[in-house]
DNA sequence: CTTGTAATTTTGATTCCTGAAAATTAAAGG
DNA sequence: CCTTTAATTTTCAGGAATCAAAATTACAAG
């Protein structure tokens, strides 16, 4: 059985083969996303290669096997799964379970697991919008859109928010741009480096072109 | 942060102490309780004391300081308020609980424990009859009687089973001995080393004095 | 082609927890 | 008082995961 160490590795390798298709996922960037240092994260991928769960180029950087895909994929699923029974059936704030389902995915058995699962009624996500893979280690792809990639007029539904940062994400909170929330964006302004939202309420938001690229929408047909 | 490894002694020596009140708990106890070599033992009880969780005798054992103690009863509140949410909101086994709560007390947050509790009713025992300490620490002594020591014709209620081995949890609950039920100590025959219980339902079962030991109950006044 | 820089790897230590096996101690029995 | 036995302690070693710091490599710029 993989330690808690290990599924943590797997799963930021997981995370940062996502988002960076194709190429292999330097050293470095684990190392940060495990905050240690460099050599570390060497030492580690070397052994997760010995036990098959990645393949290892020196120097080049490293990706998942099927196993290690799988693994990843499982976590995962716990993660998740567990954020959304922690909001859903405990009435803990959305912003804050993150750090909560860290700890227990590492330790919620498969009945346990499957239980939560049927009770929730077979969530495809999580309450960050982040799909939950299936038991067969299944997850959607999202086809969603950066909100800081969209065009002025557009209307959307915030779908997916991509920080787990409890400060950022009380940020949507307290701004109405939570996941299901339809909004239309009212304008992109790329020099001042800023966006504009107005949520159902008619309220106007103004945030940064970063904090816009963490939002992702589902376009939606507009009535015109 | 005490590691999962120091709680899980902590929580050990606690028990073994509850078992055994007055005397120092011996290495090999604790060895065995924790299947780890004697030696083991003795190096880890003398880092918990070097952090002044335990003292420790050379040669004579090892008891817990107010600090261990308020540790064990932290832990034991986390373990039992999980066993009793993971029977009543997730409708798992009773008898299989126990195991999915070693994993759990070491990594439930204070806030999705006191949720757990509240949503509970603030429940004064788990599934096993175990008392579970309040949040300040503070544990209801039992008062309870082993069936083993009782006499014949005695009314009593199956209060608490002290073994989670699922194996017998499973012959308490197939037998109807499960915690909350009224029953009637038909015989102690000591030279067989047996006794005789009728079930509310009137259907008897015979167990051995040693299975009897582990059931404890409190002796009701009959209404003859 | 040389140099500077950034990323990576290597080396050597350290902490935590563990087992194996030998040495020590305490206690009990003759 | 000596001997046996059981419990305990000591010593040594090893695996997992980590850091610090030096060495190496790759690459881009001059």
């Amino acid at each position: 059985m993989p330690s808690s160490t290990v599924e943590n590795y797997i799963k930021q390798i997981y995370l940062a083969q996502q988002s960076a298709p194709g190429i292999l996922v330097p050293m470095g960037k684990i190392a940060a996303l495990m905050q240690v240092v460099p050599g570390t994260a060497t030492a580690m991928v070397k052994a997760l290669a010995e036990s098959g769960l990645v393949t290892y180029e020196p120097r080049g950087g490293t990706s998942l096997t099927e196993g290690g895909e799988s693994l990843a994929l499982h976590v995962l699923r716990r993660h998740r799964l567990v954020e959304q029974f922690l909001v859903e059936f405990l009435g803990l704030d959305w912003t804050e379970v993150h750090e909560e389902a860290e700890g227990l995915e590492h330790v919620i058995s498969e009945r346990v697991l499957e239980r939560m699962d049927s009770l929730l009624g077979h969530p495809k996500f999580d309450p960050h919008g982040d799909p939950i893979p299936t038991s067969a280690g299944v997850m959607e792809s999202s086809g969603l859109d950066p909100l800081g990639a969209c065009g002025a007029g557009l209307h959307a539904r915030i779908s997916r928010i991509l920080d787990q940062d409890p400060a950022f994400l009380q940020f949507v909170d307290r701004s109405g741009l939570t996941p299901g929330v339809v909004i239309r964006l009212v304008s992109v302004d790329r020099a001042a480096d800023a966006v504009t939202i107005e949520a159902e309420s008619k309220a106007t938001v103004t945030l940064g072109l970063g904090a816009a690229m963490k939002i992702l929408v589902h376009t939606l047909e507009m009535a015109t």
